[in-house]
DNA sequence: GTTGCCAATGAAAGCGCTTACATTGTATAG
DNA sequence: CTATACAATGTAAGCGCTTTCATTGGCAAC
């Protein structure tokens, strides 16, 4: 690998021109700056972003902190941020834990990986909420230049893109009874993760206002996952509830109620009723599609990599990107899975 | 940040002695070693991997070139190549090319992911078959650290990870006839990757040796998208060919097609019979469950980064992992989407 | 008491860049 | 013609580490 001196030697000038036809070609000379170029042709060199790192003290690379890459929830998130950095001349790392651990050794993990971001001079780090929120809070506060995406952690400290998630648990429930269901089920996320919570009381609070009481019986536990959703919807029909409509907390699970369904005889809309959340991928490419709460994940990511953006550019004397939304407002996206009863 | 030096003064050492307790433990005096793991704690000291990057001329990182995130074949691979990595101390960096431009564009895209992977010094590249062999093959040329995953690019000179896409089409054609299907169409991927075009010709000869021939008109062009696989089925109900069975060469393919049978009121397996390829995490979800051929994405890439981890142990004088299975057989899977139509 | 050896440490150079500062030469003003 | 300014370039220090080589002191052997 030739280095810049290889390149000075090569063009016959120091390597401060060469670096200076790189970084400021309008203080070089445009004879001098064509030798240059043609050396660096020639030499087949390629910048040691490493050295350049080092020098400048800035990376120009924003980490994303994610428990996986196969998630219809955190790919596009990746994929959002990743362009938008790319675009800004930015570059994006993510660094995966290693899940399917026990607890102890999953935090362990956690931590590595958040570390290693750190220890690779990342100018910020985009936390995706896959832990909970006080370990991503507690990771917030030791390195302040985090940006949490999909939850929030307590408050204005730190920097996050949130999502009303309560919001959308009402929406979800609001559809339901303007489409005549009362005899309806619930099935949850982890009960640790707020995101999940809050979605449930959202939905339990406006069925309450409509003097629908979701009680014990009519709340399942799952954990995201499709064979959570499937799970769950076996328990529902094993329970003889027979409910009209099932709301799942996420898309995943709502394609394991399908499943389950299909298997059961049970046919979607007709028999129950189906909705989802998040809009992921998948709800449009089940049958029938699926009526479900939009998450804008797109816009959401590319508002983190402008916040992280604007953390480096504020430490460069740059001049800030225009401030991005930050908090997202759910919307209901209608499709067919859920049926009319009204009589 | 603290950096070696402010530990060394704190402890009252040199940097040599903690750069030493932190690589060659050995070498340093207990006594010392304590002083000056409690000065790092104390300092909250944070190693700087740029340096040291620099310093041994090592990255410990390997990148991968990718298009996209949001790919239920690639996460996997992701997921894989990165988890491996991880488990031996190394890193992976994904590099994701912007896609969705003109093919100027993103050719130009995909070398400046590609670039930026050599600035960063990574010392290995495993690349994803998301663009043709030859500019694959045109970019592992530059750069022999190179390891190619899913298709092969003119042997003998780089390292591959093969899978045989022809048997796989055999397979699949083996299994339709074998349930008696005879009235066959095909939806193929992009005609300019190779492997699709394996996948169709291992399932167009092993129909021919069963005089089927399958002609222009039953065979379809697709993309490998979801929406690609629900056109080429609209077509197929509009040509009036009424197959009973069609073989899509993916799997996201294969649910588009039961998506649209669904609307077109088409019953799968009864009325027509579907059998996709990869066996990716879709199949499982799909009602009915899919029959597909199996890729072993996970065996695969985890291959790749085993590969790549011998490319770094083999620069650094390490004794190498023993070397992977490199060339995969596809076995197909039997679910539920395939009807036996024997009489 | 020498000698030699080895374990533990320090001094310093160097990885490939950037950048403040110094130097040079030339154009412009007086 | 000298003084001044500025554009173009070079010199060299330094970013935070690693690592070679030199130094030191203790201990065993004679």
């Amino acid at each position: 690998m030739p280095t810049l001196q290889d390149v000075a030697k090569l063009a016959g000038v120091s390597s401060a021109t060469v670096s200076r036809t790189f970084n400021n070609p309008e203080l070089v000379d445009f004879a001098t700056r064509s030798k240059v170029t043609a050396a660096i042709r020639k030499s087949g060199y390629t910048r040691n972003e490493t050295a350049r790192s080092l020098a400048t003290r800035s990376s120009r690379t924003v980490g994303i902190l994610t428990d996986t890459f196969v998630s219809n929830y955190f790919a596009p998130i990746l994929e959002g941020a990743s362009k938008l950095l790319g675009q800004y001349g930015y570059y994006a790392t993510v660094a995966a834990t290693e899940h399917n651990l026990s607890d102890a050794e999953s935090t362990d993990s956690q931590i590595r990986a958040w570390r290693s971001l750190i220890d690779r001079q990342v100018e910020s780090i985009i936390m995706l909420a896959f832990m909970e929120s006080a370990d991503l809070a507690h990771l917030a506060k030791e390195f302040p230049k985090s940006i949490v995406i999909g939850t929030s952690i307590d408050a204005d400290q730190h920097q996050c893109i949130t999502f009303d998630h309560y919001i959308g648990g009402r929406l979800a429930a609001e559809h339901l009874l303007k489409n005549g269901h009362h005899n309806i089920v619930m099935i949850t996320g982890p009960t640790h993760k707020q995101d999940s919570v809050q979605r449930g009381q959202g939905f339990i609070d406006k069925l309450k206002e409509h003097d629908i009481q979701l009680g014990i019986n009519q709340i399942f536990i799952g954990d995201y996952t499709f064979q959570g959703g499937r799970n769950a919807m076996r328990k529902i029909i094993e329970s003889g509830q027979n409910p009209t409509a099932v709301f799942a907390q996420n898309d995943d699970m709502a394609l394991g109620v399908a499943s389950e369904c299909y298997n059961a005889g049970i046919a979607v809309p007709k028999d129950t009723s189906i909705v989802g959340f998040d809009n992921s991928n998948l709800s449009t490419v089940m049958s029938p599609p699926l009526t479900t709460i939009d998450q804008p994940l797109m816009l959401m990511s590319r508002a983190a990599a402008t916040l992280a953006l604007n953390i480096s550019y504020g430490r460069a004397h740059q001049t800030p990107l225009e401030n991005p939304q930050t908090h997202f407002i759910p919307t209901l996206i209608e499709r067919d899975s859920v049926a009319n009863i009204r009589t």
